[in-house]
DNA sequence: GTCACTTTTGAGCATATTGCTCAACTTGAG
DNA sequence: CTCAAGTTGAGCAATATGCTCAAAAGTGAC
């Protein structure tokens, strides 16, 4: 990904609707350009799942929780399918160690953030887990700021 | 949001490129139906901002870090205002207890990301960090499990 | 059941976009 | 210089979009 690429992405997240032709134009590129580099991008794995974009809370799943777990590492295949088994666990890190788990779960309520959480620790393999609610959103997820430096080829 | 829109996301999540008509085609609705509820769901803030789908891996950002820190609460403002100014602060989370935030960090490598983390600890207000490097993605995010319930209507 | 309300549908139409091809022109590396 | 890769402008057929409209189908209140 070079600079040209990473403008095309930041016109792109100022207007996702934009069509290639818009992008052009307001790139001072040509439409073939744009396009071949879009292609490129959403093959290349530059653009992840649309999934990334729907809001949790449009799916009645306002809470967010990140619950922290201590794993038996030689069961780590096995509780990484048990987790991925539970629709409210929404993304699972393997963090330093090998040994701690970090699992960002969405829930509709508390009581539903209490059974999730519930799930989690009988999964066979987890040890201990930690539960911290997600209270307020201090920055949203963004990429804009690195962006604007690789548009700007720094 | 209602079970057909959750249909229509998953048929999106499954090409994000589809077009509206492809899209009424699949789902046996009206291209009008389509349509409508798209501009609905992107006006309505069911759909987030288009930099979600950009892997930060793509912009020469392979590692991602998570920094829990405790903080002063009084300054919280001024704290979150201070990590949004870090680009490489992708999310920042306030933790349940009100004095601990969870910021996700993305990095060049690990002498990038010791920079970062140093950046991090250095916001005045900030008293106590850890660093915890994500070193797998055991389950990488996704929604299309709990899409999948609102779109049985359950 | 009836009324009011919202949503869906199919149709139509002008305009814009897409996907594709091609040849010519730049650009950077070896 | 020479090659390979990327860019550009052009063109073209097929398709999608944005918009409107009126009729049909659901929905909930009473």
């Amino acid at each position: 990904m070079d600079a040209t690429d990473a403008r095309i992405l930041l016109a792109l997240a100022a207007d996702p609707r934009a069509t290639v032709v818009a992008l052009a134009e307001q790139l001072s590129l040509s439409r073939n350009t744009v396009q071949a580099r879009l292609v490129r991008m959403e093959q290349g794995g530059v653009l992840g799942s649309f999934e990334r974009r729907i809001s949790p809370k449009a799916l009645d799943q306002p809470l967010t929780a990140f619950v922290t777990a201590q794993v038996n590492q030689h069961q780590l295949a096995e509780v990484s399918q048990a987790l991925a088994d539970i629709a409210e666990v929404v993304e699972v890190f393997g963090l330093s160690g090998e040994t701690d788990l970090l699992v960002r779960v969405v829930a509709a309520d508390a009581e539903d953030l209490y059974r999730v959480a519930g799930q989690i620790l009988a999964v066979r393999g987890i040890e201990r887990t930690t539960t911290a609610l997600a209270m307020r959103e201090l920055v949203p997820h963004r990429l804009t700021p690195l962006l604007r430096r690789a548009a700007e080829g720094r």
